[in-house]
DNA sequence: AAACTAAATGCAAACGATTTGCAATAAGGA
DNA sequence: TCCTTATTGCAAATCGTTTGCATTTAGTTT
């Protein structure tokens, strides 16, 4: 989803574009394809709009979230990562350990899931299916020293 | 795995067997299906042996963890859920959104999912597959409502 | 059985990420 | 330009978890 587009939803749910809220959409949209920290994401809207408070930051998160704009998991630490959502379709995520940048690929093992829950009478609602490990890039930087 | 055997697996690594511990390992297997909060054990251990601390809890926890012999996750407000390892081969789970109950599945999507990681020249270490929704005794108590 | 010693504990205090209250500020409509 | 209300910054609170330190205890050695 391109930044234009996000500023749009946030108008028309009746949210004002604020200098730090258009500062965290381009920065959001700048790490489209990484899991980054609340802090982190802090520190590149000071770079460009200085005045931008962490609290700011996180209620601003929280209200993407609300709009199903903003995808929230936590590390292995229990820290929150956050992403802008994907656009397309059902999918799932391989996550770099190193740096921490998602792919995506198509493939879901739902219909299989869904044999499973049925035998357990099992109502199911959602599910999880992430791969973590080293992105080619990581490795190859890892391989050269 | 049954007490004895983690009671053993402690004394094996050279751990003391404390009233605290004993009693915490007591509770897990009691909760064995389940996952808990710190402050759930902690609640339970204080039944059977009063002096317990969080504190300890915690400790012992972190040790558990260590012996690999306690699986951890977090909950979507990102507090921490234990529950000791289930013994036998590679598996996944489903866990009931309602009572927090854990039921194992042996399907697993590995051999597609490295096809694709293999495609992405993505290493792959680690992979979660967990289901969500509820239970069917849970279920049934709410339909009966 | 008493003495010993390192490991384990309890308590209080620190911690770090996130949330909240409140007064000041700014966006966007009138 | 003015007005109203949402939004912000700041400081303080919160909550789960961790740490420092003095005290106690398990398990070993006399
Ligand atoms: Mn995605
Ligand atoms: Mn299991
Ligand atoms: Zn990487
Ligand atoms: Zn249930």
């Amino acid at each position: 989803m391109k930044i234009h587009e996000l500023e749009k939803r946030m108008k028309e749910a009746g949210f004002k574009l604020t200098n730090q809220r258009l500062s965290l959409l381009s920065v959001l949209d700048k790490f489209s394809e990484t899991m980054v920290t609340a802090e982190e994401l802090l520190t590149e809207c000071q770079k460009d709009y200085p005045a931008t408070n962490i609290t700011t930051v996180y209620r601003n998160l929280i209200l993407l979230e609300g709009l199903r704009l903003l995808h929230k998991t936590s590390d292995s630490k229990g820290k929150s990562l956050y992403k802008l959502v994907c656009s397309d379709e059902h999918h799932h995520h391989m996550v770099c350990l190193d740096c921490g940048k998602v792919e995506s690929f198509d493939f879901c093992p739902l219909e299989e899931l869904r044999k499973i829950t049925e035998r357990n009478n099992f109502r199911l609602v959602e599910h999880n299916l992430e791969l973590y490990g080293v992105c080619s890039e990581c490795d190859k930087k890892i391989n050269e020293e």
